[in-house]
DNA sequence: TATTGTTATACTCTATAACTATA
DNA sequence: TATAGTTATAGAGTATAACAATA
């Protein structure tokens, strides 16, 4: 065989077998970390808007829409709702006219740390529930799903 | 302490930090999941209630409401797009007069094994890139996260 | 009367096209 | 002329309220 050099770059029956059923599970639970979703006073949009400024600093409404694949007319409604409740501040750019920037309020950071604590709770009510080594085993999982999620 | 006798049922600070990377971790990756969606005739929420469909068998359209948590009305509404599309095909209830049966045709069943097909391929194509002892995390990783779904 | 499903209507999120202001 | 952003307008998805048909 001429795959014996690169064995493990190849794709086994077991490769797809096994990222079938990842697959699966990480959509399920997904679903269910989004169904606990509580702070109904902001859509799931506006709650990406919100995390993507938390998690990239403060952005130009271009830049947030390439962000959140939206194009940049929709973000300019989702930021005025956002600006609206407060969550977010808009800025003048230092040097070119035409941008705008927008930042983060204290209120929406706040926001954010507490829905994120909420969807914590939930977890860590279930986690108790596993065994140790089943625990281990997420412990082990989580930087894999990562790189796996940045691939 | 009076949790002695339960400790293991007790929110531990490790549990709670783990919960939150859990989290971020999956939901990271159920996203890029989805970005890979590549049938753009079907909207999510179409595919979403083809796939209770698959899982499911027929359903009634108030069963399938109940699944996606959606209201009847919004159901109708999919149920009417899908079937334009000859995705799904209606039949009478055998015995309740009120009551329409929605099913899966076989071209729906097909779109959906070739939508699955190719989001297993992306991840297929990435899990020869880890390690076996990483590979063995997952596997084992899997049915824990299906039973977190599930709770 | 209660249940199943649809129709009528309205709100949110998204998009494309056209416009304004600045570079 | 090109770029950043907004406004105008339309389509899809969702909801509640009201209605029709059946149990």
């Amino acid at each position: 065989m001429s795959y014996a050099n690169d064995m493990p770059k190849s794709t086994t029956r077991a490769d797809t077998e096994l990222s079938g059923a990842l697959r699966i599970g990480v959509m399920r639970l997904a679903r269910r970390l989004r169904a606990e979703r509580t702070d109904a006073s902001l859509s799931l949009t506006q709650m990406a808007a919100l995390g993507s400024l938390e998690r990239h600093g403060p952005l130009s409404p271009s830049e947030l829409a390439g962000h959140e694949r939206v194009r940049p007319p929709s973000m300019t409604r989702t930021i005025a709702l956002l600006e609206a409740k407060g969550l977010v501040g808009r800025t003048a750019h230092p040097t070119d006219g035409r941008q705008a920037i927008v930042a983060l309020s204290a209120e929406g950071r706040a926001l954010l740390a507490a829905d994120r604590r909420r969807r914590d709770a939930w977890l860590s009510r279930r986690l108790p529930e596993l065994e140790p080594d089943e625990l281990e085993v997420l412990r082990a999982a989580v930087p894999i799903l990562d790189r796996l999620a940045q691939s």
